[in-house]
DNA sequence: AATGAATGAGGATTCATTCAT
DNA sequence: CATGAATGAATCCTCATTCAT
């Protein structure tokens, strides 16, 4: 027998997983409610149980997908591991989520931006505090102590989920990397030189 | 007095501005028709002398923004200058670029990918032969001959433009990177190190 | 312990309440079954034990609205006093009435006739029979044996009625009359004198 | 060849009638934008080219009405008559105005009030100025012009008022008046009475 | 008896697109 | 060519009502 609260988060996920799926599939303006509640197995009003508008799904999706991408990254920088191993299986814990869930990689890096709503500049700094902090910790001990400041790691954590995010969004990435691990192989590699070489005013001394 | 031919490219160009203008400011889908066609000082029946759909417009767009896009990159390449001089300074003209059409960026980085419409594939096509390749001549060049295939130079010539791009979008890197210039840096060294730098196993040994 | 009838009874009146509490703040149609049951102290599906639809409240709400109008006419009759004295306490006491259920007034004088229901000829009749046949006796008396018709009597009643309903709708009526005193006064000067007043053929003989 | 404004005034005009055509006979709620604009003979989108939301109709309705209402009140005014008979007349001719346009009435008299909207106190206070200052000036003049204070004779203009109206409203008001010029004849005298009978303490002396 | 989750009919509103002027 | 009035498809959202617990 299932408490209440069982099946009120049971619900909350299937619209989730309805939502993910219908956006990622027609973007957020052409998904319809109707489709949505379809795709979640209820009926239409029904989504209205658990959202108050539209507009809602959208923090919805994104705490749900924040919090799939910060665990992958805390589980990479709880390893026992060189700094620049850290990193680069953070990378590629990114890279596999994002393949799995290509859904949300799509919705994530597309719409959640663009869709202004009340709470655009709460999920702003729950990614940044949440996110981007953590991954900017492992290019800071990648990069060495010295190199980056707090900011310049933070934009680059950015960078590199960007550039994982591309893997969802691109055909031309697809077509022109040959495969997921080729993928991987070029980001890791291209990050950790970008990260750990020598500075380029060291390089010309 | 003006010839018909003459008249109509102006109305094309007020009409691309009027609408990356609208369009960057409330996505594709909540910029009306009405509203483009009155920031291009048009009345609303007039713009479908130009278009047949809204959805023309992207193509449209599209095409006078990758053509911006890739006169840089070619600017950059015929440059008389050291490969990754000519590299910097096509990553700098593009952020230059960006800055300053920072609607046009927003539009192209946004939207595009994610408006489904017939010309799709002919755009993602003409990107890569327009810019990407360019770009990634420019990549390859830079990191010596030998070492990225020609579908990896292209994967990075990608990563590179969302780099890029990741300026117009980000009110976090906007916020962390502190100005332009500093965002330029990082990125021009950091993609330097990633392209041209040794590799790994090099360094090993 | 209550026998269930209490508890059905009990209930009833909280709907009631409830209900003009309700209706009279925000229209019928505005007001939603949900916001009636909770003002109710009950859950939504719980009304439907005691209404078969939304429109149901209607009847409900005039026949109590019926019965509290009638029983002060008819308090009024009873008096062992003048007929014109009986009159004004009728007036007097419709306002009193109206005054303070205000909420009743407005859903009695506003929704009730305009709500369609299948009972809307039941309850013109009930509200006939039970409370414009009282008073128009003692407009009757009041005038005088002779003077009214039968269909006279009524009409002048209804008048009165719509005259001591005027109090709850109208704010000009409250602000331009000073006060409720004030307006008693006013009003039932004016139904006495158009009562009781000789025929204007008489005046001018 | 008619001038747009030409076409843009009939079309209100239109949509003014179709409104009160529809809204009389199923209230306001029930009444739908679809019908209304069937009644107008236009598409239900075209509305909106007139108004900006479905109560906008109320301002618009109200206006009208309180235009002709004071139009007819103007009208008996300047007439060349002893203040009796300007006030006798004055009703008689709301009577026929609510008789010809019995649907304006009901819903002048029924929703106007009722339906909250953004234009409620401008309505409430045009009505003042427009019809009951009118009114009550008439009434002041039939009564000597020492009897009433300016809010009383306010106060009983609006009692005027919703008398006419009743008629409109009230079934049992038709049924038993027995024809409208029974019922004018009987409110004329009420009202004659009532307002220029002899005050009561006068009667007593 | 009481409850509230589930439901879908129903309605207001928007807006791309057409077309007569 | 330019225009904007007219249109109705499309969609969000509300809410009365049902029903399993």
């Amino acid at each position: 027998m299932r408490r209440a609260s069982d099946t009120a988060q049971e619900r909350r996920r299937q619209i989730f997983e309805a939502a993910i799926a219908v956006i990622s599939e027609k973007g957020f303006h052409k998904a319809t409610i109707r489709e949505i509640a379809a795709a979640a197995g209820l009926g239409k009003g029904t989504i209205y149980q658990y959202i108050d508008k539209k507009e809602d799904l959208i923090p919805l999706i994104a705490e749900v997908g924040i919090s799939l991408m910060s665990a992958k990254i805390s589980e990479a920088a709880s390893l026992d591991a060189p700094p620049e191993e850290k990193l680069r299986i953070a990378i590629e814990s990114q890279l596999a989520l994002f393949d799995e869930h290509s859904r949300l990689a799509e919705v994530m890096g597309g719409e959640i931006e663009r869709i202004k709503h009340e709470d655009s500049e709460l999920l702003t700094r729950v990614f940044e505090e949440r996110y981007l902090n953590a991954l900017a910790s492992l290019v800071s001990e990648a990069a060495g102590r010295e190199r980056f400041s707090k900011g310049e790691s933070l934009v680059i954590a950015e960078l590199i989920a960007v550039m994982c995010l591309l893997w969802s969004h691109s055909v031309l990435a697809k077509k022109n990397a040959g495969g997921i691990e080729a993928y991987e192989t070029l980001l890791e590699e291209f990050v950790l030189r970008g990260v750990s070489g020598r500075r380029k005013e060291a390089e010309n001394s």
